[in-house]
DNA sequence: CGAGCCATGTAAACAGTTACATGATTCT
DNA sequence: AGAATCATGTAACTGTTTACATGGCTCG
């Protein structure tokens, strides 16, 4: 259902192909859902068939064609009632935190290593959401300008600040998985040093080491 | 994968039917994972087909019977395998953050009882994650305690600790969700308040109102 | 002319949800 | 006797991943 729906968003911006969308979920854009190529061609096919979206033979060289795809009346009209309609939340599956729960069968190492990658996975997440929404803030999202075109000037402060919210929200979470990492290895410090307390106040005794 | 790991997790605390396991899901214990019976009950048969549990019929009144499953070394050798891996991060897949980018197609209404309904929800699992992490800490969880009477009493603080960690980043989590759904209602506020500026000046000129 | 990009698929497998189904046990 | 709980499944469907596959276009 949201992948339909986050196809349905894309093409609210401008008419695209399904090589368009594709880029748009997986090389850089779109943070907020994504898909492989195969889910998407097909997915597209079925929107057209139930008259969502309206596909367009174009003429690509000499004997390449390609579809482009755009919203019909229909797809509108369907966007607007998924937006309407409150999502139920999901309780989430999370194998990191799953894996965390049980780490007193890992070693220090390996736990530690995956604390580690934990927080360089989401620092780097958060780097380019931060980046991102400044990009939205300052209108410099190419889609989004696509988008603003289509969009009456009195409204276009909100579509900005609803981007900008939702991007909030990553940065929001990718900095709570950061501080749980480094709490993550600060427990695994205190546990280790713990256990070895003995030789540790022998060390403590000869200052310089 | 993770419901396989998850299972063998669960049988490292102490051998269990199917129906146990997925009480521990569903019911109450267990908010880092869940699974309906219907993936549990065929799973458990997997894991004993490939060695990594062993089941064992066990009377139930007259007539009737159970399955009860306890890990083999084998299971606990693959659990330690699983838990030594770095799990690589998966983008994830956030209905509510998707549709909140597009809350321009929705009604203030609309979109605030969605914003409501999130942090409502957040609020209620935050509760419940807090009060399971001090029933952690505490060592008041039975299938915890089950599972420290097969640990030695130097590791018992490591898997109370590492417990409670991971409940820690569902409550870091669940806050930075609540804050932020109380940001997107401000938001709301803010841009409602802009477009009717007009109209609640002249209001705001006739004290009393 | 070859590398890299544009463009679109099929198919098998795996994970998860939902509907349907059955029957014993225990407690009131 | 009836309700709640214990206990275990099958089947259809939806969503997602991964592997396999093809071929034109553009630029150097």
């Amino acid at each position: 259902m949201s992948l339909r729906m986050a196809l349905l968003a894309l093409l609210a911006a401008r008419p695209m192909t399904g090589f368009d969308a594709m880029r748009q979920f997986d090389v850089s854009v779109d943070y907020l859902w994504h898909a492989p190529h195969t889910q998407i061609y097909p997915e597209l096919r079925k929107l057209e068939a139930a008259g969502l979206v309206e596909g367009e033979e174009v003429p690509r060289g000499e004997h390449a064609r390609k579809r482009r795809y755009s919203l019909t009346e229909s797809g509108r009209e369907q966007l607007r009632t998924w937006v309407e309609e409150v999502e139920e939340p999901r309780r989430e599956r999370d194998p990191q935190r799953l894996k965390a729960a049980y780490f007193e069968w890992a070693s220090p190492e390996a736990a530690r290593a995956q604390l580690a990658a934990h927080a360089q996975f989401h620092e780097e997440a958060l780097a380019s959401y931060e980046k991102q929404r400044e990009d939205i803030l300052a209108r410099r999202v190419p889609l989004l300008q696509a988008r603003l075109e289509r969009t009456p000037p009195s409204e276009q402060e909100a579509v900005v600040e609803f981007k900008a919210f939702a991007y909030g929200g990553l940065i929001a979470r990718a900095l709570a998985e950061v501080e749980w990492a480094q709490e993550g290895l600060r427990l695994l410090d205190r546990l280790h040093s713990e256990r070895s307390d003995r030789s540790e106040e022998e060390a403590a005794e000869r200052p310089g080491a």
